[in-house]
RNA sequence: GCCCCCAUCGUCUAGCGGCCCAGGACGGAGCCCUCUCAAGGCUCAAACAGGGGUUCGAGUCCCCUUGGGGGCACCA
C-alpha cells in the first residue's frame, strides 16, 4: 500500500461536461478518480460542468450516469445521490461563481471588462497578421471598480477577466511530472466570467474543486497549458492547491493524433467504439473494458495485466501513471474481453448472452442457454460472437450448403455413404450423451479408415449448418437426438438429390 | 508562428545508475494438443530516436537536435 495514500483519505471529482457521447478517455479520468477514492477510503464526486448551455446535448448527463453505473464506477456524491457540497451541476452555481469572481476583482486580481467580441476578434487578427502572439491587449485592466461599477450600473455588458501577473514565472506542480516553470509573459488574461453571467471553465472548475475540498484532479494533458492560470486563481484566492495529475491523451490507433469526431463514429463500421454505450451493444464486458482503459496509462509491474476492480482499487497508485501519450489498440481489448469471458462463472455469462440471443431474434430458454455456455465460453471474444456461434441450438432447422457438407477428399457418393452409417450408429445408440454416442462414432471412423475430422465433419454441417462449431459431441447431447436425426436425414436427403443428378 | 508536454519492440508497457548483450502483454510466425474453431502449452522474430556531456559505470541524470503530441475561444 502507498503510504502517502495512507496519510488521508481522497476526495476527487469526475467533472464531465454532458456535450455528447461517453468516451473511454473519460471513463478512463473517472475510474482513476474511482479508484483513489476507495483506496484511501475517502469519496468519489461526480459534477455536471454544464456552463455551456449552448453546447449542452439532451440525454448527454443520463448517458453519463448509464454509463458509470455500467463500469460499476458508483459516485459517493453528485446528482442523484445528492451529498453535503451540492448543488453538483454547475449551472445551478451560478451566483457562487459570480461572487467569488467579484471578491477576486476586489482583491485586485480580476478586471471587468467592456471590450466587445467584435473589438477582441480584430485585436487578435491584427496580431495575427503581425505575427504577434494572440493576447488581450489590456485595454480594461485597469479601470477602477467605481468607474466599472458605474458603467455597469449603466447597463453596458461586460465580461470578468483574470489579471495575470505581467512579469515574473509562475511554478507549479503536476505529479507525473514534476515541477513547471511558466513565463507569466505566455499567458492571457483569461475570462472568468462570461457576458451571459455564466462562469467559464477556468473559474469555475477552480472554485468548485476548493469549495468541494478535492484532494486530487485527474484530468486530460490538453488542460496542460492552462495549468499554470488554474494555479494562479487558486492562489489568488488564497486557497491551497489540489494534487494534480494530467492524464495522457489518446492517440488514435496509428499513433497519429487524436481521433477526430468523425473518425470515432466511423469506427463503429468495423465493429469497434470509443464510446461507453458501444461497448456494451458490441459485446463488451465492463470488466474488461476497465481493465483496459486502466492499462493505458498505468501499470502495476512487468508481468501482471489481468485486473478486476477490486483488484484496481487495491493496486492503483499515481507513482505508477505514465505521462506518454498512447495510442489506442483495440485487438487488447477483445484480448482481454475473452480473458474476462472466461473469468466469468457459467451462470453469469449465460444471464449476459441471453439479451445478444433475444436482440438476435431468438426465443430463449435460459436452462438450455446455461448448458450451451460452457462449450462456447472460450471461443467468445465478445458477447456478439455467440449468436453465429451458437445460434443453431436454438433454430427450429439449419440449412447445409452442400459444398460444405461433402468431407475434405470425398465425393457427394463418399460423403452420403458415411452420412448413411453415421445415421445408422446414431438410432442404435439408446441416447445422445457424451458418453454413449462418441465411443461408437470413433468406432465409425476406424472402420471407414478416414480422418476423424472428415467423418465428423459431416456430421457437424449436417447438425450445426455451420463449418465451424463449438465441440460437437456436447452440441449433440444439447440438441437432443430427435432433432439431431432429423438433421441428419434432411442432408442425407440433400446429398441424394445431389448424387440423383 | 508562439507556449507546453512526451520519447524503450508495430502497439501498450517494465526499467526510478551497476540486477538489462533490456522483461511482460497484444498482434505476427512456427510447433504441440485436437472432431472444426477456440482455449491452453512451448519456441521464434521484434525496441533503448540521434549527438554531446556527467560518472569507474547510462535505457536510467543533464543539454542540444530530431520526431511525435497537446494548447493558443465569451468550449470543456
Amino acid at each position: 500500500m502507498e503510504r502517502f495514500n495512507m496519510e488521508k483519505t481522497a476526495r476527487t471529482r469526475f467533472a464531465p461536461s454532458p456535450t455528447g457521447h461517453m468516451h473511454f478517455g473519460s471513463a478512463r479520468t473517472a475510474l482513476y478518480d474511482y479508484l483513489l477514492a476507495r483506496q484511501t477510503g475517502g469519496q468519489f464526486i461526480l459534477r455536471i460542468e454544464d456552463t455551456d448551455k449552448k453546447r449542452t446535448v439532451e440525454g448527454a448527463e443520463e448517458e453519463l450516469y448509464a454509463g458509470l453505473r455500467w463500469l460499476g464506477l458508483q459516485w459517493d456524491e453528485g446528482p442523484q445521490v445528492g451529498g453535503q457540497y451540492g448543488p453538483y451541476r454547475q449551472t445551478e452555481r451560478k451566483e457562487i461563481y459570480l461572487q467569488h469572481a467579484r471578491r477576486l476583482v476586489e482583491t485586485g486580481h480580476a478586471f471587468y471588462c467592456f471590450c466587445t467580441p467584435e473589438t477582441i476578434k480584430a485585436e487578435r487578427e491584427k496580431q495575427i497578421a503581425n505575427k504577434e502572439n494572440t493576447h488581450y491587449s489590456g485595454t480594461c485592466r485597469n479601470l477602477s471598480l467605481t468607474e466599472a461599477d458605474q458603467r455597469i450600473a449603466a447597463g453596458e455588458t461586460f465580461v470578468i477577466r483574470f489579471k495575470t501577473p505581467l512579469d515574473g514565472v509562475t511554478r507549479v506542480v503536476d505529479e507525473l511530472r514534476g515541477e513547471m516553470v511558466i513565463d507569466n509573459r505566455t499567458l492571457d488574461d483569461i475570462i472568468l466570467i462570461k457576458s451571459d453571467g455564466f462562469a467559464l471553465y477556468h473559474l469555475a472548475a477552480v472554485v468548485d474543486d476548493h469549495l468541494m475540498e478535492i484532494t486530487h484532479v485527474f484530468r486530460g494533458a490538453e488542460w496542460l497549458p492552462t495549468f499554470p492560470l488554474h494555479a494562479l486563481i487558486h492562489r489568488a484566492f488564497g486557497w491551497v492547491e489540489p494534487k494534480w495529475i494530467h492524464l495522457s491523451v489518446f492517440l488514435k490507433p496509428s499513433g497519429k493524433g487524436k481521433m477526430s469526431k468523425r473518425e470515432a463514429a466511423d469506427l463503429i463500421q468495423d465493429g469497434r467504439s470509443i464510446f461507453i454505450k458501444d461497448l456494451l451493444e458490441l459485446g463488451y464486458l465492463p470488466e474488461a473494458v476497465n481493465n483496459w482503459i486502466a492499462l493505458m496509462g498505468w501499470s502495476y509491474d512487468d508481468h501482471t495485466e489481468f485486473f478486476t476492480l477490486p483488484d484496481l482499487v487495491e493496486k492503483f497508485s499515481i507513482q505508477k501513471l505514465n505521462p506518454s501519450p498512447a495510442a489506442i489498440n483495440f485487438t487488447k481489448l477483445d484480448h482481454f474481453n475473452g480473458l474476462h469471458i472466461r473469468n466469468l462463472t457459467v451462470d453469469d455469462l449465460a444471464q449476459r448472452l441471453k439479451p445478444f440471443f433475444e436482440k438476435a431474434g431468438y426465443k430463449v430458454d435460459i436452462d438450455v442457454l446455461r448448458k450451451i455456455t460452457p462449450i462456447i465460453q472460450e471461443r467468445l471474444v465478445t458477447l456478439d460472437d455467440a449468436i453465429p456461434l451458437a445460434g443453431f441450438f436454438f433454430e427450429e432447422k439449419v440449412s447445409p450448403i452442400l459444398d460444405e457438407l461433402i468431407a475434405k477428399k470425398l465425393d457427394a457418393a463418399g460423403t452420403l455413404e458415411i452420412a448413411r452409417k453415421i445415421l445408422a450408429v446414431l438410432e442404435a445408440v439408446p441416447n445422445l450423451e457424451l458418453d454413449t454416442v462418441e465411443p461408437p462414432l470413433r468406432t465409425l471412423v476406424e472402420k471407414t479408415g478416414l480422418k476423424p475430422g472428415q467423418v465428423f465433419g459431416i456430421l457437424r454441417v449436417a447438425v450445426t449448418g455451420l463449418m465451424v462449431s463449438p465441440p460437437l459431441f456436447e452440441s449433440l447431447a444439447i440438441i437432443g437426438r430427435e432433432k439431431v436425426i432429423e438433421r441428419l436425414k434432411i442432408a442425407i436427403a440433400l446429398l441424394e438429390e445431389s448424387n440423383d443428378r
